[in-house]
DNA sequence: CTGTTAGCGCCTTCAG
DNA sequence: CTGAAGGCGCTAACAG
């Protein structure tokens, strides 16, 4: 099969003995043109089985509609769920979207970031925790600033740590806080927690919102009952999601009890 | 705040003293340059927070790293798990991906080919059963064949009719006639399918595989013991596939038995 | 209404 | 090793 090189408007205009800017139009609607053109126009193009180039588009225009969203790992139900909603939001509103899955990686996802800057998507959605580094943090932060100046949006989602961003948050301590008080309201005085890497950010929140409150009530843990999955935990069917195997807050994908978790949205002064 | 325009190649070749073509170079370690005016550049870039137009990389190179992938909704499990892989491929080959949740709308899959060809896209990945839809079928082709005339290469996973391309197909009429034959063989002799929306390829295949095994065996299921879901099964936490509800096949995102999809990897002749 | 002409931001020969 | 210049495909003023 030869390679065929893409018809151009230039090639539309021609075989329908128009201007370039006129087949522009039609293929537009920017302007009306005669009836008669206007046909010719649009029959070239389906014949040619012509297809305007975005790349140039976006470039003359200098404006795309097109949305970055960055997750840990769309395999994930938790994300998934997100990433669902973010589909139907982008089709009700004709965005096209381009994802990245860092799994977990804090290296992907500030290349992901620089990437999408360079696409030059109209926002940016950062899903899930984020990472306990502060250099890399700090590197994402004015990343996600040179790009908010420019004009671009930025929300996230369950991460806040020096992040300006217009956010929703999970709140894990409290989460964990309240947890841990309804277990001594139980009567219990001895504890283990089974947490999740702790490099996450949603992982350590929970992890000292549960200590904490314990601590408010006398009680500590040892540190060796403290145990960290390196890693989501994977021996089930479906992955989890980074902090499941927390024992101080119930896995993000699972159902949710009817007050939990609570979630505070905090708009971004622009 | 003030509405920063994005610096160009320009204003950093300006800003480092060279020419654009230098400052093209050293961004792309293209050729080499000397130390000076190379370290000139690069803190030029740093200083400016450049950020290459990646719209205009794709329009001069004429190529672009990125692939399309379109699925009826990644928020279903089975989905998700598919992108997931496909991320992974996507990150180890340094490829960008924009994804499309057609939510099993024919028009908007559609819509989503041709967004994605105008986006020239390295390669399209269609995931998810076909419609029965004899004219969007047809146009969905037309299209696809124009893409793949200029170059594009196309995959597909569980749908086959009539689309040229390269494939993984789940045997699902095989399946639903291994099904049935189980089911003859441990006595039964009355049926009843509970299937999913007809409009699915899909599970057309797996009624008719479960159909004419019975039939094969003297057995037939009166028309109206086969009802059909008018859509995917949702009164469940998490959404199912299209034809979880179908009775003749377990629903893609259930656990899979042993034997269960046999899979067919159909190569396309270029 | 229709055509001409600049760019949009970057890459890439082609000379020097 | 470095710079000048043409072009990628399309849009958006400007003139007719």
């Amino acid at each position: 099969m030869v390679q065929q090189a893409q018809s151009t408007l230039g090639d539309v205009a021609k075989a329908a003995g128009v201007s370039l800017a006129t087949a522009s139009r039609v293929l537009n609607g920017t302007a009306s043109v005669g009836p008669a053109l206007r046909d010719r126009v649009k029959r070239a193009a389906e014949r040619l089985a012509y297809s305007p180039n975005a790349h140039a588009q976006a470039l003359a225009r200098s404006s795309s509609r097109t949305v970055g969203v960055i997750c840990h790992d769309v395999g994930d139900p938790y994300f998934a769920g997100i990433a669902r909603g973010v589909m139907r939001a982008a089709n009700r509103h004709d965005l096209q979207v381009v994802l990245g899955s860092t799994f977990r990686d804090p290296d992907r996802e500030a290349a992901y970031t620089s990437m999408m800057r360079g696409h030059r998507v109209c926002a940016m959605l950062l899903i899930g925790s984020g990472f306990e580094d502060r250099e890399r943090q700090e590197g994402l932060r004015r990343e996600l600033d040179r790009y908010r100046a420019t004009g671009g949006r930025v929300a996230v989602i369950s991460r806040h740590r020096g992040l300006r961003a217009d956010a929703v948050l999970p709140e894990n301590r409290e989460g964990a806080a309240d947890l841990a008080r309804a277990l001594l309201g139980l009567g219990h005085r001895r504890f283990a927690v089974l947490s999740g890497p702790p490099l996450l950010s949603t992982v350590v929140d929970r992890v000292e919102g549960f200590l904490e409150a314990l601590a408010d009530a006398g009680v500590t843990v040892e540190r060796e009952d403290i145990v960290e999955a390196p890693s989501p935990v994977t021996a089930v069917t479906r992955p989890l999601s980074g902090s499941s195997a927390a024992v101080c807050a119930p896995p993000a994908s699972s159902p949710r009890p009817t007050s939990w978790p609570r979630v505070r949205s905090r708009p971004c002064a622009t």
